[in-house]
DNA sequence: AAATTTCGTTCCAAATAATGGAACTAGAGA
DNA sequence: TCTCTAGTTCCATTATTTGGAACGAAATTT
């Protein structure tokens, strides 16, 4: 009932996604997916009440609230009353990915670039100051393939997420950074923005990026970015490996290998795009 | 790279009740998310005035719709307008999917069938009239793993969706039968309600379902219901093969082991839930 | 090159849907 | 039985969405 919003609107100098979590206006449809977002990233499955003290409302505004996004499927309820993400994105989701002509596009270059090298490879697109993973391809695969894909990682602690970060402009890189909260996942995990910003000065000269170690112990990669040019979208392809095969020789050498795979997804993207623009 | 199963997924995306597409009481979420569905169910990328064609709303209105839901990244919009799933569903869905405890639980079981069988086994839930794929598991698998999983298809002429159906009450069921469209994928496809029913009837009795090239020509398989007792939830499981390979006398040698699959995830899933109710 | 049509975006009074307090029901415990 | 907590329904008030109209920019035509 207050003017909650008095102030926010003219400032919102928002010309970036960088999710601030605060800056969205987008009335209802804000406040509901706020609500997915509470569910989804619960440990499990919640209830009414769970949601109520998370999110400030009114209990009847809530309910309702959480019926219409059950009624749509985003959401779904169990005979306990409790609430969990809904099927309906997972078939959505299912959509997205058969559709997506930049993954289509990647595909074949990221099986070339598994072959090359025999590790796993990864496609992932930078949202926000996270990394989404698009596609994976691993060698021998053991069992859990899907895994990885649709996972979300800090960009600034992967290969990928840094390669990407690598290829923004100064302004929206500072814009970017400003809104990370360093967490330090391993003993190598940049805890800064100082120390940051001088690894994405290296890795915007030679022209891939490094991971050792700084996103979970024991696994290493090198990436490089893609400049997906479709919706100013960035995008990275990384080649991943546990620390004890992946030696720093071994992704040196990689390191060209994957530069190129990124060139080439980069070509096949423009010609698709065709001779437009 | 092939795209195996590319789905030719019903017409109507969602499920629930009768889903008269004019029914929905969601409000504002109700018409933001008509529009995310118009977006799926394209082949490709929208323009503006593709989407404004088929909703009809004024300009206006639909271009704040689309403005917030490309904010909330349930669509993204490329640089010469056009609009498709946004990542986000993605990310959504990888959460529900690996926190879904339904599949979890289900999951060895699905396994064990495999190595049993040596052919793909899928598990899928029904949600209206329709079956969406949780989980796969392939032999030596091919690529594309990932393929079916999220997928929609009817449940009328899949082994998963009957068996499924199998198990719901007349009432319920004769809901659902006279919410479907009667499409002849096959020259083995079911063309009528009565035809259907007829062969739930048989499925009940015997207590699995076979698909005999139904839904896809030179496919087959043998599946059993689920009842997931978790929110009133209907599921399935399915050994599918090559007809050429998968005989009737397999599918039949198979039937008491994909029963005895679905009774254990059944029991499992009692067990997880623990002796409350 | 000017004129016209199409496409996309912005604005604001009017219509509509969301809000939030309170009243109500159902279960669980004391 | 009574009380407490959890969840659901109701309805006047308020905020958000709506839709027409007007605007700017491209593309197409004259």
């Amino acid at each position: 009932m207050p003017a909650i919003n008095e102030g926010r609107m003219g400032l919102n100098s928002d010309g970036e996604k960088g999710d601030t979590r605060r800056g969205r206006e987008t009335g209802t449809l804000g406040k509901l997916m706020a609500l997915v977002d509470h569910v989804a990233l619960a440990d499990g499955p919640m209830r009414f009440t769970d949601i109520l003290s998370l999110s400030d409302q009114p209990r009847g505004t809530l309910h309702r609230q959480l019926s219409h996004l059950v009624e749509e499927g985003l959401l779904e309820v169990d005979r306990d009353g409790r609430y969990r993400l809904g099927i309906r994105l997972l078939n959505l989701a299912s959509r997205s990915w058969a559709r997506n002509e930049f993954r289509a596009v990647a595909e074949p270059h990221l099986r070339h670039l598994q072959e090359l090298t025999g590790e796993t490879v990864h496609l992932g697109v930078l949202r926000g100051s996270e990394v989404i993973y698009l596609d994976k391809v691993e060698g021998r695969q053991s069992v859990r393939m899907y895994s990885q894909i649709g996972n979300a990682s800090p960009a600034y602690c992967t290969g990928v997420g840094k390669a990407a970060l690598s290829a923004l402009d100064d302004l929206d890189l500072a814009g970017r950074i400003a809104a990370l909260e360093f967490r330090a996942y391993t003993a190598h995990t940049h805890r800064n923005a100082a120390r940051l910003l001088a690894d994405i000065v290296e890795i915007r000269v030679r022209g891939y990026a490094f991971d050792r170690e700084e996103h979970e112990s024991g696994i290493c990669c090198v990436a490089a970015p893609i400049r997906a040019d479709d919706g100013g979208m960035l995008a990275g392809v990384s080649v991943t490996g546990p620390a004890y095969r992946v030696t720093s020789q071994k992704l040196q050498q990689w390191a060209p290998l994957v530069v190129a795979a990124a060139d080439s997804i980069m070509t096949d993207m423009r010609n698709r795009l065709g001779p437009k623009r």
